[in-house]
DNA sequence: GGAGCTCTTGTTTTT
DNA sequence: CAAGAGCTCC
């Protein structure tokens, strides 16, 4: 393919502006950011300002190399992750530039680049088509095994969804999979079946799954020279984040846009790769330097987050992968506190001891917000849950269950749906589905006859509308005898189903022609209203009088109040923008863009990525939890690995990793091994305790650092094998929980003190501080203003770097820090004494006292009006000034 | 067609 | 333990 863009020979970066950035950034990320054209590989560690990087060089582009914004495209994995760059880059060069940076994940970018492109792939879809998610697609597959006549309890339809999506992943069509499939292998023979048949579904309702998004995108740029052509002229340089990311689908998409051009920034860190299971394959980043031979790469390994302990100990787990990029994350942070090993019993004194612990910590001064729990897998968080609420304390849950995944919320958008994609079959039948009396037999009829008729459905309901005006002018009466069917046939020909489901579908029609109408009509929020009133969806809800009506019927006026913000322009295309981020957007995105509060969040490991939090508990630690059972089975214990590095460098001061002897896993009692990730810490940089916060003695952790939980022989001879589980003698069960409801007094003294003095001074600086020396040169980074002993300023202030926000109006750790790593070493807020001061739990007070605390440290007293004095450290307690 | 019941079954992470 | 599938009865 011959190279289309000559590249001008980049300026040479001017003295001032070389300047400020020395001031910005440290000799590596200076690197990454000034690097003119052609390919980059930035290696980024955790902590090490990846975000930061990419944000000023995307500034560094526009401002001092003169390239128009438009010409620039940035991709990430999440909207979380967009929007953060958005907000970054931003700062540094103003909103009429950022606006114009087309920027966003692989997915959004390309369901919107295939709204205007797709129609060049024939009739098969439509600029209109829909998104569909998982459940979606589930619902497409299950009707595929009926129809196929499979038996959906001999063939799993999870299964055969997540094998299409592999296949996807690696653009694998119905065709190829139905001939790589091994004849004597019927679920590969299945699976080849009912893709094809799956994708001719979606392709019939005009609507495309996420992994379409992607290849779709592809065989435009692949198939169609001209277009790739476009996108490669217009896109001259392409950014991509968490390359370690990328599916076969991905790389090639963006070897397709920038593969001639060849100014393409890949910034990634293969330790950190954690979606194998979706497709990712970390070869593409391990093999950037052969892809683009002429390539630069720059190593980011100074971490600027975590304490060496934390660092030290992420490091010993990132050690038993199997193959990685050389790299070498050092600190110059201080060695900081011991992480806490926690032995609790169950599931229950697990959340228990992660509860007292943040009281205490939150004793200390330290804000809610400071604070993550992390766990491997959603169901976890509902014992923590249970616990946050029995103990008052303020958190939001992140992820789970979307907010557009509910039933009745789906069921709304399924009308709004069919109001832009006539084809949907699967939003009429989950739309139709809320309409009493109208059921399985009749849709499947009439979505028969439409199919049979070239009909898209909801033309389908519209022409039985005509059909009926034209031949009954008179409205019917329900319970009236109607016309013969056969009097019909004339226009519409034999319609297959009787006259009560007749007029059912004709009710539907109409409703949907009145929504037609108020979508040029009406504004979102409007039409929406009409929708909900017309369609009676509130007494639907409430007479589905099975569980929760009300609490359905809330969110559906959630769905309202989210739906006001779309209200400014038409409902049509306030409609179309809605959908697109109901599509695309998840629960944790939305929930993050509100004003944040001070609260504990709780989230998997997978949602943590990126984010960086002042104390975290990661809960679960078990063989079977985390690493997860079916990592174990199918042997690839490396992406577990990976997944427990990224846990551990989220963690900034304080690291928590709580495991349990037993759980009720499935409505049973399971007993797990220690997790090997305990095992492997180093013992010097764990202090163990029990549940209770007791210090565990050198036997039992070493009965623990052996594999096994201490002190289990003595309560399992007496319990679970013993033969009387009888009920009333709950002292033979293997340990008992700490009575639920045992209170815990405000403030009551724990045994652990993790934060205490103990072991914070530490002499010469250690090994890890050193540079790698084969990092990049000489470019080793020394003066930093964190070298040496002292320990670094905990909480940074972030109010005092110019040009950024607030802390309070950032994410939860995301924003928050990340804009700290650069020296010079943001100094520490600074009080008077007498000075007025608020604090998010405290209320208002007033300092009474200053004094020195560890380091840098200051500590200062404050007389709270309500709750009275508290000593607070100025680099932790969340406190602003009241003026 | 649909309500209400029992039984089975599944068990990770997310765009 | 929860959700979904399948069954029965109206």
């Amino acid at each position: 393919m011959e190279r289309t863009y000559n590249p001008t020979p980049t300026p040479a970066p001017s003295p001032d502006i070389r300047q400020f950035l020395a001031t910005q950034l440290n000799p590596n990320q200076m690197e990454a950011v000034t690097h003119g054209d052609g390919p980059l590989l930035i290696l980024a560690g955790a902590g090490s300002g990846k975000t930061r990087v990419i944000a000023y060089r995307i500034a560094y582009i526009i401002r001092e190399r003169q390239i128009p914004p438009w010409q620039i495209l940035a991709v990430t994995f999440t909207n979380k992750a967009a929007r953060e760059l958005t907000h970054r880059v931003t700062e540094l060069t103003g909103e009429d530039q950022v606006r114009q940076v087309r920027m966003g994940t692989f997915h959004g970018l390309c369901a919107r680049f295939l709204r205007s492109e797709i129609e060049l792939l024939g009739r098969r879809y439509d600029r209109n088509f829909t998104i569909y998610d998982t459940d979606d697609q589930l619902r497409v597959l299950k009707r595929q095994f009926a129809e196929a006549g499979l038996n959906p309890k001999l063939v799993s339809p999870n299964a055969v969804l997540g094998a299409i999506g592999r296949l996807k992943d690696r653009l694998a069509s119905p065709a190829q999979a139905a001939s790589a499939s091994e004849a004597h292998n019927p679920f590969e023979t299945a699976v080849a079946t009912l893709y094809l048949r799956y994708q001719n579904a979606l392709e019939a309702a005009n609507a495309v799954d996420f992994g379409d998004l992607i290849n779709l995108m592809l065989q435009l740029l692949e198939n169609f020279p001209d277009v790739r052509q476009r996108y490669a002229n217009r896109y001259r340089h392409v950014l991509v984040d968490e390359y370690q990311d990328v599916n076969e689908a991905q790389y090639r998409l963006v070897k397709a846009i920038a593969g001639d051009h060849r100014n393409l920034t890949v910034v990634g860190d293969d330790s950190q790769a954690i979606y194998g299971w979706r497709g990712a394959d970390v070869r593409y980043i391990l093999q950037f330097e052969q892809d683009f031979s002429e390539c630069t790469t720059v190593r980011l390994e100074q971490n600027y987050r975590s304490t060496q302990t934390i660092l030290v100990a992420a490091q010993a787990i990132e050690a038993g992968l199997t193959k990685r990029h050389a790299k070498e994350l050092w600190t110059a942070n201080r060695k900081g506190d011991p992480i806490t090993g926690v032995v609790a019993g169950n599931e229950t004194d697990e959340a228990q001891f992660v509860i007292r612990e943040i009281d205490r910590l939150i004793g200390t001064g330290i804000g809610y917000r400071q604070i993550a729990i992390l766990y491997r897998t959603n169901a976890q968080s509902r014992v923590l849950e249970e616990q946050l609420v029995r103990r008052r304390l303020p958190f939001q849950l992140v992820g789970g269950t979307r907010f557009y995944d509910r039933r009745e919320i789906k069921e709304v958008i399924a009308y709004l749906h069919l109001l832009v994609n006539p084809h949907d079959t699967d939003a009429f039948r989950r739309a139709g589905g809320t309409r009493k009396g109208l059921g399985n037999t009749t849709m499947d009829k009439f979505v028969d006859w439409a199919t049979e008729t070239s009909r898209p459905v909801v033309d389908g309901l519209i022409s039985l509308l005509r059909a009926e005006g034209a031949e009954r002018p008179a409205p019917l009466i329900i319970g009236t005898v109607g016309p013969d069917l056969d009097e019909q046939s004339a226009v519409m020909g034999p319609l297959p189903w009787n006259r009560r489901a007749h007029e059912l579908l004709l009710a539907y029609a109409r409703d949907l022609d009145a929504f037609i109408t108020g979508l040029q009509t009406l504004s979102l929020p409007d039409l929406l209203d009409l929708l909900l009133k017309r369609t009676g969806f509130r007494e639907y809800l409430l007479e589905h009088r099975d569980d929760n009506g009300e609490e359905r019927w809330e969110n559906v006026q959630e769905l309202m109040s989210v739906v006001t913000e779309y209200g400014v322009s038409g409902a049509d295309e306030g409609l179309r923008l809605f959908l697109e981020n109901a599509a695309l957007v998840s629960d944790a995105d939305t929930i993050r863009a509100g004003p944040r509060d001070d609260v504990v969040t709780l989230m998997t490991l997978h949602t943590a990525k990126g984010l960086e939090f002042p104390a975290v508990f990661i809960v679960g630690m078990e063989e079977g939890i985390f690493p997860h059972s079916r990592a174990l089975e199918d042997g690839n214990i490396d992406e577990e690995r990976r997944l427990c590095y990224v846990g551990i460098t989220r963690a900034m001061q304080a690291l928590y990793l709580v495991g349990c002897r037993s759980r009720s896993f499935r409505g049973m009692f399971v007993e797990n091994d220690p997790s090997r990730f305990l095992r492997e810490l180093p013992g010097e940089l764990v202090r163990w305790v029990d549940g209770n916060g007791f210090r565990l003695d050198a036997a039992r952790v070493m009965e623990m650092q052996s594999g096994a939980w201490p002190g289990h022989g003595a309560s399992r001879a007496a319990g679970s094998w013993g033969g009387g589980t009888a009920i009333g003698s709950p002292s033979n069960l293997p340990h008992r929980p700490v009575g639920p409801d045992r209170p815990l007094p405000p403030g009551a003294p724990t045994p652990i003190r993790p934060w205490s003095g103990q072991a914070t001074r530490i002499g010469g600086p250690p090994s890890t501080r050193q540079a790698s020396p084969g990092a990049s040169g000489p470019g080793v980074p020394n003066i930093r203003p964190f070298n040496g002993p002292s320990p670094t300023p905990l909480r940074p202030g972030l109010e005092n770097i110019p040009g950024l926000r607030r802390a309070n109006d950032l994410t939860p750790g995301a924003r928050q820090t990340q804009t700290s790593p650069a020296p010079p070493a943001p100094p520490l807020p600074t009080y008077g004494l007498d000075e007025r001061v608020r604090h998010p739990s405290f209320g208002d007070g007033t300092v009474i006292q200053i004094e020195p605390g560890r380091g840098t440290e200051v500590m200062i007293q404050v007389k709270f009006d309500t709750i009275g004095v508290k000593k607070l450290s100025t680099g932790l307690a969340p406190l602003t000034r009241i003026p």
